[in-house]
DNA sequence: TCTGTTAGTGAGTAATTACTCACTTAATTT
DNA sequence: AAATTAAGTGAGTAATTACTCACTAACAGA
């Protein structure tokens, strides 16, 4: 939406097959003039308005992490402030049932980023500033808020932080990258916020 | 150990080099001209012993699944069995204590193995009976035999351990293959044996 | 000592790779 | 309407790719 630099409908076919077959095949068994065949234009389009390669994923994964990501953190927030959630229970089940259909809405493009993000040690190391501002920064503020409230007791935060991670991103990965036709049922997402409200309490 | 078929030299060098070059770049951004090099053998060496690429890289993953892991998980069992270990509690230290020195040990191995396992479609394929005879299996009747004993409540086993084994694929993933360089500390296990051992008792 | 087998070589190959460039066509600006 | 810019093309290219093959060296069994 705020993400309109005019593009043309050939860059649009560009992308959308890019992310297409970077999700399936990964980025680097995906040649240019695949990308090319499938989306109906020369190769040379391609390289005139991305250059290279390279900036042709950077120009997929980028304005996702950027825009999309934050945008998407601040309703999150502004749902628990303005809202009526006053329980890590629920804002959990928010979170949980909010992602879910975002990630759905843009699985392959989720699946983009997770398998680059683990294949390429480069890329990991650009994106990491972004995701500790963005995704750790805004949970600990969250995890403080809840904190405050005597919601959640006075576990270090830190530590319990990274159990909380560590199982969110085994559940996301899990489910959207490495079982691609599972369906998240709602008894499921009860049991994750089970599961992790119970491992917070201890 | 029981995995010598008369590997020359050569072959324990390109292996290894193999290993090397595929944990840190991956399967698909390393040629075999690279690992030649890298192992100071010709190209062709490669190819006598291994035929393909492809082969190369099942001859390292194959023999790491098929023997090393069976092996240490009838390892673990036999320690619950045999030894004092009585409480789920004292098991999952017991195992994340174990693998974590055992993927400490094969790091490089088992980082090769996730990232392929993650970005190709058709090893993942492939892999999954070994992993859900392997692993699941085990996994589950070592579940039953403490909710036999009344250590766990009653849940559905198979729900339960589906949370389960999201927390503990995130650990690992996240611990040896995203971030490369962490040390986990005793004081971290104690934590996710916590964290589990909450979430099971929900 | 002869002989067959295996290990190892490295030059060569067809196919594919990301990328370039001179060019045409379409859209904007003046 | 003329001029400038931008979008799009596709043939071409140098480099790299996985893989082959005719060959030599080493060595084990008869």
């Amino acid at each position: 939406m705020a993400n309109s630099k005019k593009q043309t409908v050939k860059q649009q076919k560009i992308i959308q097959t890019a992310i297409e077959l970077f999700a399936e095949k990964g980025y680097a068994n995906t040649s240019t003039a695949e990308i090319a065949k499938q989306a109906e234009v020369a190769e040379g389009t391609i390289f005139k308005h991305y250059g290279t390669k390279d900036r042709l994923l950077l120009s997929i994964i980028v304005p996702y992490l950027k825009e999309i990501f934050p945008s998407m953190a601040d309703e999150v927030i502004g749902e628990i402030m303005g809202r009526n959630i006053a329980t890590f229970d629920e804002f959990l089940e928010g979170f949980f049932t909010n992602r879910i259909q975002f990630f759905n809405e843009n699985k392959e493009i989720f699946q983009v980023l997770v398998k680059e993000f683990i294949y390429n040690q480069e890329l990991r190391n650009e994106l990491f500033p972004y995701f500790s501002e963005n995704v750790l920064l805004r949970f600990g503020k969250i995890f403080d808020h809840f904190q405050e409230r005597g919601e959640l007791e006075n576990i270090p935060r830190e530590r319990v932080m990274k159990m909380l991670f560590t199982f969110i991103g085994g559940f996301f990965v899990s489910r959207f990258v490495i079982l691609t036709d599972y369906t998240i049922t709602e008894e499921e997402i009860d049991d994750a916020v089970r599961f992790v409200m119970n491992g917070l309490r201890g």
